[in-house]
DNA sequence: GATTGTAGTGATGTTAACATTACGACATGG
DNA sequence: CCATGTCGTAATGTTAACATCACTACAATC
């Protein structure tokens, strides 16, 4: 976020990127529910803009997943069923270790100064829906500190799902996740920044299906080893 | 493609999507080279369209990345550097370390009989451009047996930058590429229908590693072992 | 003479009106 | 009473005109 002695290209943005965040939030925030109709001429209404760049803006939402679109048919939130889940899990456990081993491989010492900011955050977070924020921040820095651009595309086109799942996570164990998830980011980045492939790859793992477990049922959040959340259950 | 028993959902397209398929196919064919403008005007003018369709069609090969755009400059056809193709390489790698593990796990037979035809189509290829077309389809067939959606979609994320990048390739050596080729998609196919893990992610890996090493000049094609094209030189 | 200010131009961004489509309600016929 | 056909409505798809922006060339100033 604050570099320093470098500018930002100072890019001027789109009426659709400022829709397309709005709307995002808005969903985020449960105002959209899972599954809800986002109608055109009902966002640029309330967003005071035409429906052109709305239109934009939800090509953009379900680029990330976000939404759900058919011909003549409209945009509806998605709806995470148990199979997206598992999709989403395993997907993204393929692009984390990518992600990982980039990091190790390649990453500066600032890059990955920012990742340990973004746990510092974690523990001032007293809302279950900010802690997801941090949560979803701390890989972005992960990402971030892999520098491939086209990884960081491809967590962008889940990273909203994966906010979405998050959000419905707290709504089974907030307290748990409050207090535990902390300091397992925090030792996240001790195992990244002393370049240790083996125990990073096995802590995200692990990390990946704490979030997993809760949601599945199967409580026993010990006893876990490297199976990896390699499998999908086909529809 | 020609299911039997089950009814294609019979989908309506729209105007975009006939622009993106229009638009992609000229690119493909050279009429516009990498970093060539892509003007709005110019291609609703040239498919006798409005503006608006045009516009959707340019966000959805984005989406591709296929175009690159900037705001009020428009969009460009992708150049890639030799870091954009270490980064194909590595992402492909892991996506397709995630599609063979669920095809052999979870695909059925029918679907690897698909996988089959895409290899047998290569042989009648007679053309550079139609043999890239056929070694697409024939990933295009591996992802979708694999029944992963999100991987899917990760996939066509990068597909049509994986074609260009295979177009440049038949310039370099078009006859190796026409001859050893299709047998290598044998082998891959029947490493599949034995549900052989350890050899079918073997085999994609070299058969990636092939394409790799004709552009980055290194031309031992044997003396391949194991190290996976993990890893990206970073910028 | 190099730098800065300033129109001109050609593109994209945005808007509002028009055309087309899908869905549901209702009426009609078997 | 169920099936089929028709119509209305409310949304999306498409279009063309308008507004805004970035780039270039040129001129004025120091």
């Amino acid at each position: 976020m604050s570099e320093q002695g470098t500018v930002t290209p100072a890019r001027r943005r789109g009426l659709a990127d400022e829709v397309a965040d709005r709307v995002r939030e808005a969903i985020f925030s449960g105002v959209y529910a899972p599954g809800a109709q986002l109608r055109e001429v009902e966002l640029s209404g309330a967003l005071d803009v035409s429906r052109g760049p709305v239109r934009e803006a939800l090509l953009r939402l379900e680029r990330e997943g976000l939404v759900r679109s058919a011909w003549h048919r409209g945009a509806t939130v998605t709806t995470l069923t148990s199979t997206d889940i598992a999709e989403l899990d395993s997907l993204r456990g393929t692009l984390e270790h990518l992600a990982v081993r980039q990091v190790i491989a390649h990453a500066s010492d600032e890059d990955i100064a920012a990742i340990d900011k973004a746990a510092d955050r974690m523990e001032r977070a007293v809302d279950g829906h900010e802690m997801v924020r941090c949560d979803i921040a701390f890989h972005d820095a992960v990402y971030a500190a892999a520098r491939h651009r086209r990884l960081q595309e491809a967590w962008q086109a889940i990273r909203s799902q994966v906010h979405l799942f998050l959000l419905t996570r707290i709504g089974a164990d907030s307290a748990d996740y409050l207090d535990h998830i902390p300091d397992e980011h925090r030792s996240l980045v001790v195992a990244l920044r002393a370049r240790d492939a083996a125990t990073a790859l096995d802590l995200f793992a692990t990390h990946r299906r704490h979030a997993f477990d809760v949601l599945t049922g199967s409580d026993d959040s010990d006893s876990v080893e490297e199976p990896g959340p390699q499998d999908t259950p086909s529809s």
